[in-house]
DNA sequence: AAAGTTTGTAAATTCATTAAACAAACTTAG
DNA sequence: CTAAGTTTGTTTAATGAATTTACAAACTTT
């Protein structure tokens, strides 16, 4: 249903403008906020006092004057609260603190074997534990948990399936809830990686990006209209199995000739492993692979670049059905960026139709690894102000 | 930029509410508004009352008492006003008169053998006055004309490229928008069939559906979060062009294996040439071999046949990546459901993932050619409406 | 030092919603 | 057939957030 309105509504609508400008352009004082909203300066004033006092908003002095009084200079204060982020990927996990602004504090990676779902679990829980009880002391402390994973998830937060970790139907939302009484948000870690772009890393101001998520399989998350899209059912984003060969070979979805048979890391082992041959097995990990390459070995250097071929064909297939303004590139594969890139845009520039490329920037992460759990924090973040904002567009 | 809250703004939310559920659920009295939209009896009548006064709505008469006084029934006046919706086809232009319910009042085809872009306006201009003309006396007359093109548009409304047409850079909505003095929206067909069949087809309660437009070409229209997603620049929904086939044959696009190379019109009518040989030409258009299955002729309905197949391939990727709960097909190529849909939906089952294909409908268009033109009579209704409503999420 | 600017607050006004009360119109039970 | 209860829709007063207008404070410029 519609929400109706009132002055109840309108408050919160004006709060979270004032707040969100306080946010992207602090420092900035009461009439300069009031001049670009389009509120007065009376009703900036009250809002900002309230804000004051619920201890989101500081006030840091005062600042240039141009021919008048000096205005008092506001700064949102991110370390009003704290939140978790964590990325459970399929070795290790990687969990940060950050303050409301997304700033990471402190930041843990442990590995995991993966024994037992419950061993891992143990491992996530000790993990948060030791975040949680080394947030600094604040008004709101830990506002929520994050959580990123390899696989699809659905809306009470269940893993559904995760078939690089083996795992199946685990309600690791409830768990996490119950044990620590914070709010807990899941989804997968494409689409928490392309939240946490969007957020904090080179794709700020675009509302329309996809995130490619390169690991041993391919997933993406679509932020769209500014948000990230689930589809329907919050299934989006399994453009790994996209067919990029109709009558290709099998792939375990039970399509035939799927993208990441072709660009993702399994794909590269697969191909090394055909085509190098009389290898030690520690050298045929990507690691190892990516050690050769830099070495200068033309035969793996030549797989990385077939690689950034087929990576471009399923990129200009994302262009040409989304036409987004960003396409960034992560996950563990993005360290071949050398080899990759350059086949990859060639691919780009020779197949993508001219309308929707004009404009599009490709690139892999400036984030590393950390786009998922930068993102996942942000959900938290997100949550945590979603009781108290409000917008409207225009 | 966001907008601000004022009282101005609730007033055109909640009149928004009580419009929409007028017109969605009328007839309907105003104590039932008040109690389904959480809005207070007395807030339900004034916000009525001006509803009243502008004439987009009207008093039935009483309706049935449930054991007190009976309730004056409240219908949305379709018949306020009039819009137009224009589909300009390769060969041919279909305009109706529709009332704002987007029930067609009069309808018009005309053939064009687009000898000039200037005697296919003049055509243009002749069909959409006629029915301005003829539209019936009302309070708001003709309030709007929309308009769905085969080929991609700027925000401008300026057509940029139709290749199927042959034209490029027609500045159509100012062209008409002087022509008539009234507001006109111009988008892709598929665009705008996809916001019909959402308006008035089988896809009414869907927030996530993308209509397919099996054509010369094959474009696509995505409804997202129940609004048309246009991409970052406008020019999304190109997925004739994703590639089924990396090292397929070459596409005037500039890419190779393109979808639309192995499951439109236009590759029916190639494969034809090529495999079936021999016959007249007036038997290898869409008509003659639509003609020829129906007679029974082996040969063409496996053609048909393995174009449902490709068809399904195509779809398949749509499903994986977009996780839509409705899958449309449209087109000049719906004529051959009969012989498509089987192995279309055979390549579906066997191909998509299970996950986002739960719940899934795949079916051909219902409201046969004429998506197009009410969702472009829709776009100019919204357009009215647009200046006067607003809602906000819940 | 005087004049002009800019910032931020204060007081009065506006206006859409809500809450409460109520009149009108109807059904039903005895 | 009357009295009681229900439902509809309007009226009235109260609420509260934004706006408009005015103004004091603080600063720069001439």
């Amino acid at each position: 249903m519609k929400q109706t309105g009132d002055l109840n509504l309108v408050k919160k609508i004006n709060k979270t403008i004032v707040l969100n400008h306080i946010r992207t352009d602090s420092p900035i004082s009461r009439a300069r906020i009031a001049e670009v909203t389009g509120l007065t300066k009376a009703t900036v004033s009250s809002l900002v006092n309230e804000l004051l006092e619920s201890s989101l908003v500081e006030e840091i002095g005062a600042g240039e004057s141009s021919g008048g009084r000096k205005p008092m200079m506001l700064l949102f204060k991110g370390t009003a609260g704290y939140a978790i982020g964590v990325d459970l990927g399929v070795h290790d996990i990687l969990a940060v603190l950050t303050d409301l602004n997304g700033a990471i504090v402190r930041e843990l990676r442990v590995q995991h074997d993966n024994a037992s779902v419950d061993a891992v679990i143990a491992q996530l829980k000790a993990v948060i534990r030791e975040l949680v009880e080394s947030a600094p002391q604040s008004v709101y402390s830990v506002i929520g948990i994050g959580l990123g994973v390899p696989g699809i998830c659905d809306e009470e937060g269940r893993l559904l399936f995760a078939p690089n970790l083996g795992w199946e139907n685990v309600p690791l939302q409830a768990e996490l809830e119950a044990e620590f009484g914070l709010p807990v948000t899941i989804d997968n870690e494409a689409n928490a990686g392309a939240v946490g772009e969007k957020q904090f890393g080179a794709g700020k101001d675009t509302a329309h990006l996809v995130y490619v998520s390169i690991g041993m399989g391919i997933g993406a998350g679509m932020i769209i209209r500014g948000e990230l899209y689930r589809g329907a059912t919050g299934f989006s984003g399994e453009i790994g199995h996209i067919s990029i060969q109709h009558d290709g070979p099998q792939c375990r979805c039970g399509s035939l000739g799927c993208w990441e048979l072709y660009a993702s890391e399994q794909a590269l082992l697969d191909q090394a492993r055909a085509e190098l041959g009389g290898d030690s097995a520690s050298a045929m990990d990507l690691d190892g692979l990516l050690a050769r390459a830099a070495d200068g070995e033309a035969a793996v250097i030549r797989l990385f670049e077939r690689l950034g071929y087929y990576l471009g064909v399923g990129v200009v297939n994302i262009i040409n059905a989304y036409n987004p303004s960003y396409i960034i590139l992560g996950g563990r594969l993005a360290k071949g960026e050398k080899w990759l890139m350059k086949p990859l845009l060639e691919a780009v520039e020779r197949r993508s139709l001219p309308h929707p490329r004009a404009g599009l920037r490709v690139e892999f992460s400036g984030l590393g690894d950390r786009s998922t759990v930068l993102g996942a924090a942000s959900f938290a973040v997100a949550k945590f102000f979603a009781s108290t904002t409000v917008t409207v567009e225009a």
